[in-house]
DNA sequence: CGGTTTTGACCAGCGC
DNA sequence: GCGCTGGTCAAAACCG
């Protein structure tokens, strides 16, 4: 996995491109493309990109970003390189404002705002401290098609806080790991282009197992169902319930150490009337995306 | 009663 | 410098 070329260094783009060889991802013909493009994930043409997952972000320890074990270094907008790991599968994902650069603790006023409350006039006793820069963590993007707003990944999350967007009418939702130990954090907003997709921005990596076993997916009336779950676990197992009416399936997959990235477990098997094509992507060292495709006969 | 969500306020960064 | 925006805080409300 290590990818002599792992980086396009030539990329300012803040798009993620995914790794160069598309075949793991199964995606060996237009109709995937096609498919997949529907949910506006479109698959650049191979790129050079991640190849080495194996980082592996410790709990509240931000990660240095090192050249060779890092995908695509996203710009900010002042031009310099965030670290920040982004997988943005060709999507306004990529937002990488660097707004976020306080710290986490003294970043807010001691007694800042008590809801409805009016606030104390006088700042002077709540100037918050200036301490250093808080390096952003790694941060993985990607969008669902889900009616659910807050999708289950297996971990347990608090909500600390939401925020109206610009120019749209979805709020965004701030999300925190309830592992005191863990600082991942996520977002959780809806696309205002497309209000079926739901837009979920992890940031750095659990250093804990899920709480359970969860994965939910949505699906569409168009028999393409889909979603994701992120696991911590170097084995993965992956519990899908397929019921459209006619026809409900329960079937298990098993996955064995994909998170090596590289390795796709593709599935085809039929049931009753169906055919199910399951695919296990493994964009980072603990994500995995699932895709599959429901297909009658 | 403890954990979670809601919500208004605060702060930093950025663009103009 | 000012205004806008994103991100976060924290008290209050809510819930099981």
């Amino acid at each position: 996995m290590d990818d002599d070329n792992s980086i396009d260094p030539l990329s300012g783009d803040s798009t993620w491109t995914l790794p160069g060889d598309y075949s793991f991802f199964g995606i060996t013909d237009t109709r995937d493309n096609n498919i997949l493009s529907e949910f506006g994930w479109n698959f650049h043409p191979p790129a050079p990109v991640l190849d080495r997952m194996d980082s592996g972000g410790s709990c509240g320890v931000p990660e240095e970003i090192n050249p060779t074990t890092s995908p695509v270094p996203v710009h900010s907008q002042a031009g310099s390189v965030e670290n920040v790991r982004d997988v943005s599968i060709s999507n306004p994902l990529v937002s990488t404002s660097s707004s976020e650069d306080r710290p986490e603790s003294s970043a807010a006023s001691g007694d800042a705002a008590s809801g409805g409350q009016p606030p104390s006039s006088d700042t002077g006793g709540k100037v918050k401290k200036k301490g250093p820069k808080r390096i952003r963590q790694q941060r993985f993007a990607f969008m669902t098609k889900s009616e659910i707003d807050h999708l289950e990944d297996g971990y347990r999350w608090r909500k600390y806080g939401q925020k109206a967007v610009k120019n749209s009418p979805f709020p965004r939702s701030y999300y925190r790991c309830t592992n005191s130990k863990c600082t991942v954090k996520k977002r959780v907003e809806r696309s205002s282009t497309d209000p079926t997709t739901v837009i979920t921005t992890y940031e750095g990596q659990h250093c804990h197992h899920t709480v359970g076993i969860i994965s939910r997916f949505s699906f569409r009336s168009s028999r393409v169902a889909w979603g994701y779950c992120a696991y911590n676990y170097a084995q993965l197992t992956i519990y899908i319930k397929v019921t459209d009416g006619r026809l409900g399936l329960h079937s298990k997959l098993s996955t064995k150490d994909s998170s090596i990235l590289g390795i796709t477990k593709v599935r085809t098997f039929d049931g009753d009337a169906l055919t199910k094509k399951v695919k296990v992507f493994s964009l980072l060292n603990c994500l995995f995306i699932l895709f599959f495709q429901l297909s009658d006969h």
